[in-house]
DNA sequence: TTTTATGCAAATCGTTTGCATAGAA
DNA sequence: TTCTATGCAAACGATTTGCATAAAA
């Protein structure tokens, strides 16, 4: 069940040079919250919610208000920079959007950690089963829950261990 | 990719008296709004919301609130009869819970229809995955959007279709 | 009678929005 | 100068909860 996608590393400044690019085109300004917000989000490579953007870039730049931050969040989806996702919790999170392949997600229950992973005999899987009931697909969500090796070791407390995100192609 | 998995198909009234078995065992009380609730939630076997249970349990028994709708719905959650969704849309939606195997989602994008189905081969990948990632699953949720064939032959101008519930084994 | 359930309205949580003001072009 | 972006607080929709009252055991 092998694969390949070459996955396109942006760099955070290719990022964000996108990002003002988009803002260019348009014709949108440019701000100080904006671009903080921004690169935050660029060098913070996980899935980050509203909220936990909100407080990093506090640290950075007092002057920024919540509602900025949903609605730069909102304008880095709308450009394609930002990809917005429902786990359990409540909360949407926001991660990084590479030009590579499409990829799902494994959780840990306990520690929270996400692990991304994309397969292609599931993708062809899933067009077999929607074509025999009539549909096509236009995107899809698969979602795993269970407990990662070093949970459930019981070494760890309740790590929130997080930091990962290389997508495993298997 | 086939699969067997007989489908044990419990009638309304087991449903219900086994809602009411619930009931006794953990010392809860018996009452008309529980058991009205209940009762449409059995008849009606498809992914409900919140709303759409109380604008339906309104009209057999107007004497109920809103928020013993709510508070009945978790207990049937907590009960094991009924089975939490959260689509793409904001709301929450229950589905009647069978003895049967688990199955996900094929969502019509134009017209809202929601068929199930179970597909054995993608379990098995989705352990392999998982294993191979140091995890044990202990659930999971895979949901395929897209357009339905009659929405694609563009016949049905908003059709909300609806009415599909057997899960179709691929 | 004791204890739990109900209805209502108020509270909450994540998110969005109106509006006067600050700031970019 | 002109026009968009910001911050704040208020508005939101879905869901939960406090509390006095009603009903089940």
């Amino acid at each position: 069940m092998g694969s390949s996608t070459a996955v396109s590393h942006r760099t955070q400044a290719q990022r964000f040079a996108a990002f003002k690019d988009a803002l260019r085109e348009r014709s949108l300004k440019s701000t100080s919250q904006r671009d903080d917000i921004a690169r935050v989000f660029f060098a913070n490579d996980q899935h980050i919610s509203v909220e936990e953007l909100y407080r990093e870039v506090k640290r950075v730049n007092p002057r920024v208000g919540y509602a900025t931050v949903y609605r730069t969040v909102r304008l880095l989806r709308e450009c394609g920079l930002a990809a917005e996702r429902h786990f359990h919790d409540g909360e949407a999170r926001f991660e990084n959007v590479e030009e590579e392949h499409h990829h799902d997600h494994l959780i840990c229950e306990r520690c929270g950690r996400i692990v991304e992973f994309a397969n292609d005999a599931i993708e062809r899987l899933q067009e077999q089963i929607a074509a025999r009931l009539g549909f096509v697909i236009t995107r899809h969500k698969m979602e795993l829950y269970g407990l990662c090796a070093e949970c459930r070791s019981g070494r760890t407390p309740h790590a929130a261990a997080k930091r990962e995100s290389r997508v495993s192609r298997t």
